[in-house]
RNA sequence: GGAGAGGUGGCAGAGUGGUCGAAUGCAACGGUCUUGAAAACCGUCAGGCCCGCAAGGGUCUCGGGGGUUCGAAUCCCCCCCUCUCCGCCA
């Protein structure tokens, strides 16, 4: 939902974000629809006022003149209960219209249809020079017997997988690296739901609008029918979705912002629409773990832009500790969702793909999140919305697939990046 | 899954058809008193929407949705959640 006041303001701002971001919304229909409602509003109220003043009196009045009101109000409440219905279509469809606004980019955020007008804005690190004909993960990871995707496949279907023995340490050794490096800034470790209700998925900005069919609903079976039901619970894709949640219908304490919260978790999406498209390896897989950052802060546009810049920093300084070579992308309106305000991604380098490939994602959202999620806080005595942020600070196993390729020996062992080795027991090398 | 009890303002807790957006207590905030503080006393103290420059007025909200009624926190139906007991279970 968006800030109704501000969309009548500037109505163009909202037509040229809905445009630059390739969404095919009405907003002169919503416009019509608003006014209805405004002409529909009075007349309601105005009756129900007159039935109000009438309730005060009848318990008063005796005989005829009792009669007589209550006649009245019978006329008045059957009227009423017409106009009431058809405020009440007008106003579904108002609301679920405003679910599909976008909010409005930055002015700095570029102009452009898919993610091939994204603009890299700067790079670090450099491209490994091999000495000698560079494997892909899989090939190193089957070899090593820490990567197993067949029988990943066998056990649970394609695009799944399994990690083994040092691959499934290196994993967790990941991501301990990476809670504990933001434990150490003082942030708040979430083990949060995997599964989440529709409105918290509405909430976030995910339902409705085309990420429905990337989500897995939870179902329970029928013992007397049968059949599969939906349970209403569906798996979560980022623990974005349960950790924004967490302070869903609040009015969160004004001193405490900005809450700077870690949720580590596993991950479910089921890549619909996207057959034929990275098949091979741990790149797209239905399952994978994250370590996210989200933030919940006051409304105001340069302290959010501030963190923005702190957590875009968290998630580049567990790349730098890897030593991994990456680069930072200013997304594109058309590539960006419509409930972001500004987006970068950070893209890290993948031998095997002989490019970037993104591992990071980082997002402001401005008030749109916390318009939906209901999240306020007080601010001398005004409630505000507040503004929500979020990235990526490491996702596996996605990220195993520069570390494998960027750290493999020519014997086709894995040299263990120097960080991660407290977190395996010292060990330097995987393969030996 | 079965049986029972509940869900009311920041919290506790009254309220079983009308003058109830809701008693009372606590907390919070402002004030009086005080050198300061405490105590005492006085006052304020829910959110959304609509009209209005404002003052103010109207309306909605007692877990959610539907219904009965002139009128619902209160009666009926469906759903969700919490608690107790039983069953199952990592």
């Amino acid at each position: 939902m968006i800030d109704l006041n501000d969309l009548r303001a500037r109505p163009d701002a909202y037509k040229k974000a809905a445009t630059d971001k390739n969404l095919t919304i009405d907003i002169d229909a919503f416009f019509v629809l608003d006014e209805k409602r405004k002409e529909l509003i009075p007349q309601v109220e105005e009756a129900r006022a007159k039935q109000n003043e009438a309730s005060k009196k009848i318990p008063q009045l005796q005989g005829d003149e009792k009669a007589a009101l209550l006649a009245e109000m019978k006329t008045l409440s059957e009227n009423l209960k017409k106009s009431e219905a058809s405020l009440k279509d007008i106003e579904v469809e108002w609301k679920n219209m405003q679910y599909t606004f976008p909010s409005v980019p930055l002015d700095t955020v570029p102009v452009g249809k898919d993610d091939s007008e994204n603009k890299e804005v700067m790079t670090w690190g450099e491209k490994p020079v091999f000495g000698f004909e560079p494997k892909d993960h899989v090939e190193l990871g089957e070899a090593l017997d820490i990567i197993d995707i067949p029988r990943g496949a066998k056990v649970s279907g394609a695009r799944n997988y399994y990690l083994k023995g040092d691959g499934a340490r290196l994993q967790k050794a990941i991501m301990n690296f990476t809670i504990d490096h933001l434990h150490a800034k003082g942030w708040t470790l979430f083990a949060p739901p995997l599964m989440a209700t529709y409105d918290c998925f509405m909430g976030t900005g995910f339902f409705p609008g085309g990420d429905e069919n990337q989500i897995y609903i939870v179902g329970g079976k029928n013992d007397e029918t049968g059949t599969m039901e939906n349970d209403n619970l569906h798996l979560i894709g980022t623990s974005e979705v349960t950790v924004c949640s967490y302070h869903k219908d609040e009015i969160v304490d004004a001193d405490a912002l900005p809450l700077r919260y870690a949720g580590h978790s596993a991950c479910f999406r089921r890549e619909a629409g996207t057959y034929g498209k990275d098949t091979k390896g741990l790149y797209r897989v239905h399952q994978f773990e994250k370590v996210e950052q989200v933030v919940i802060c006051k409304a105001n546009e340069e302290e959010s832009l501030k963190i923005f810049a702190e957590i875009r920093n968290n998630a580049e300084e567990v790349l730098q500790a890897l030593k991994l070579p990456y680069r930072i992308i200013d997304v594109c309106t058309g590539d960006m969702g419509k409930s972001k305000v500004y987006m970068q991604d950070i893209e890290t380098w993948m031998p095997s793909r002989d490019s970037y490939g993104e591992t990071h994602s980082c997002s402001y959202l401005g008030d749109f999140q916390a318009r939906r999620l209901n999240i306020r806080y007080d601010d001398n005595g005004e409630k505000k919305f507040c503004h929500t942020l979020n990235n990526t600070c490491v996702a596996s196993p996605r990220i195993l697939i520069p570390v494998i390729e960027h750290y493999q020996n020519a014997d086709g062992t894995i040299t263990i990046p120097e960080v991660l080795r407290p977190y395996m027991g010292g060990q330097e090398i995987i393969g030996q």
